[in-house]
DNA sequence: GCACTTTTTTGACAAAATGTCAAAATTGAC
DNA sequence: GTCAATTTTGACATTTTGTCAAAAAAGTGC
C-alpha cells in the first residue's frame, strides 16, 4: 500500500528524516553520555531547527524509545548470528546454541555498550512517562521478538529430545520457565557487572565466568542433556566470540532501516 | 570524638537537618514519582530556600544516593528479619533461610516500592555522574554490608555440611558463585518483572514463581541439600510472608538516623 | 546589653534545557 | 506566475539547577 505515487524530493527527504535523526542521535551518546543526547545538539547536527524534529517526534523521550527499538533489533541480530553459527558447527546441539546466546549477550554489552545503555536509560520512570503509547508498543513488539528467538531455542530442544519436560508440567511451561530464568541470569548478571562499581572488592572478581557456571547450572537440574562439560563448552565459545565481535560492528555499521524504499 | 562541647540548639537543628532533608525528599517520590524530587518541592516543605539544602548537599543526585543508601539498609533490615525469623523456627535449615531472603526481596518490591525505585535510579549514568565520592563510598559499604550478610549465610551451610564444596572448588569461590548467582536471579528477575511491561503476553504469566523455582533449581545444582521439596518450601513461605510485610513498615517508620547523639 | 566577628540564610541571577506557536519561507499544483 | 498548503523557523514561555554577594542570625568578649 506504499508506492502509488512517486514521491518527491521533499517527500523522500522528509521520509528519511527520522532516520537520520536517529543516525545522528546515536553517536551522540557515545561521545558524551546520555546526557549529551538533547535536541539542541540533535538539531545542529541535523543543520535544522528545534522545531523541525518535533515535527518528527513528539518528544526527546521518543527518541530514546527509538534508538531502543534499534538497539534490540541489533541485539536480536547477534543472537541469530550465534544460534545460526553454532548451527553450522558440526557436532554442536542445541545446548551449545543456547549458550552461544549468552556469549551474544557479552559481546552485546562490550562491543555496543551504547545500545546496552540506552536499553536501561529508557526503562528509568522518568523517562518511561513521557513517551507516547504508540512508540512503547513497537518497542514490545522488538522485545516479544527477542523472546521468541530464544523460546524457539528451546522448544526445539524439547522436540530433538535434549531436554526432556519432567511430569506434571508442560513443554510450553518448560520454555517459559528456562527463558525467564536465563533471561533474568545474564541481564541481571551484567546489569549489575556494570552498575556495581566494586564487585571485584565485594569477592566477585569474575563476574562473567561466574554468569555462565550459574546458566549451565541451571540448565543441568532442569534437565538438558548433554550435561555441562567445560572442555566443549570453552571450545565453542572460543570458536564463537570473535565472530560475534564482528557481527557486532556489521550490524552496527548497516542502519536497520523500517520499511523497503 | 564527638561529644566533647555540648551543641547550642542551632548546631542540633543543623545536624539534624540532612536526616530533615532525607524524611521530607523520601514520601515526594511516592507522591510524584522521582521527578517530583526537585529542590523547590523539598525546600517549601522544609520551609527553607534551594540555598540552604545546597549547604549539606552539594546537589540534587547526592540526595538521591543517601536515599538509597538508606534504603539498601532497610533492605539489609529486612534480610536479616527473614534470615532470623527462619532460625526461630524449628526445623528449618540454611537453605529455608537462604529460601526467606528471595521472600523478603519479593516484599521489599511489593512493600517499599520507592525504595525499589530509588535504587534503579541512581544506577542511572545521568544520575551517578554528579554524585559526588564521600556518597558513592557510603553506598557501596551499604552493599558491600548486604552481600555479607548472604555471604555469611552460605559459609554457614557449607560449615553446617548442608552444602558441599565440589572437588577443585573452594569454600569462598563456591559462596561467591552462590551468592552472585541468586542475586542475578533475584535482582534479574524482579526488575525484569517491573520493567517489562507485558510479560503475560510474552508468555510469563506468573514471574514470581518462576524465580523461585530457578533460585531452588541452581541451587539443588550447586549441590545444596536438602533437595528443594514443594511442600516444605511452600509451608514456610506461608509462615513468613506476613511477618516480612509487618517488619517492612516498621523498618519505614523507625528512620535509621546515622550516629548516636 | 552592646559592639564585633563568624556562620547561616536568603533571593536575585545566570545557565541550560524542553516544548509551543504565529509568522515566514518553501513547496507543489494549476 | 499565482495561490494554497505544507514546512521551517526562531522568539518566547517555562522549568529546573546551581551560584553568590548581601542580608540576617547567631555566637563571643566585655
Amino acid at each position: 500500500m506504499s508506492d502509488t505515487v512517486p514521491l518527491t524530493a521533499k517527500q523522500r527527504e522528509i521520509r528519511h528524516r527520522e532516520t537520520r535523526i536517529l543516525d545522528i542521535a546515536r553517536p551522540l551518546i557515545h561521545r558524551g553520555g546520555l546526557s549529551s543526547v538533547n535536541m539542541d545538539a540533535i538539531a545542529r547536527e541535523m543543520r535544522c531547527t528545534r522545531g523541525t524534529i518535533y515535527n518528527h517526534f513528539p518528544n526527546k523521550e521518543d527518541i530514546l524509545l527509538a534508538l531502543a527499538a534499534r538497539a534490540v533489533d541489533r541485539r536480536i541480530g547477534l543472537f541469530r548470528f550465534a544460534i545460526d553459527s553454532v548451527r553450522a558447527m558440526p557436532g554442536r546441539t542445541h545446548r551449545d546454541a543456547c549458550a552461544s546466546v549468552g556469549i551474544a549477550a557479552e559481546v552485546y554489552v562490550d562491543e555496543l555498550p551504547d545500545d546496552f545503555a540506552i536499553e536501561q536509560a529508557i526503562r528509568h520512570d522518568s523517562v518511561w512517562e513521557k513517551t507516547s503509547e504508540g512508540r512503547r508498543h513497537i518497542l514490545g513488539v522488538c522485545e516479544s521478538n527477542c523472546i521468541s528467538v530464544i523460546a524457539e531455542l528451546i522448544q526445539a530442544a524439547i522436540q530433538c529430545g535434549d531436554l526432556r519436560v519432567a511430569r506434571g508440567t508442560t513443554a510450553s511451561a518448560l520454555t517459559q520457565q528456562i527463558v525467564f530464568g536465563l533471561w533474568s541470569l545474564v541481564y541481571g548478571g551484567l546489569l549489575i557487572e556494570s552498575t556495581s562499581p566494586s564487585l571485584a572488592e565485594v569477592g566477585i572478581p569474575h563476574p562473567r565466568q561466574a554468569i555462565r557456571q550459574n546458566c549451565n547450572a541451571l540448565l543441568d537440574n532442569l534437565g538438558w542433556e548433554p550435561l555441562y562439560r567445560a572442555r566443549t563448552y570453552n571450545s565453542m565459545v572460543k570458536r564463537i566470540t570473535p565472530a560475534l565481535i564482528e557481527q557486532a560492528h556489521v550490524l552496527t555499521k548497516a542502519d536497520p532501516t523500517g520499511e523497503s524504499s
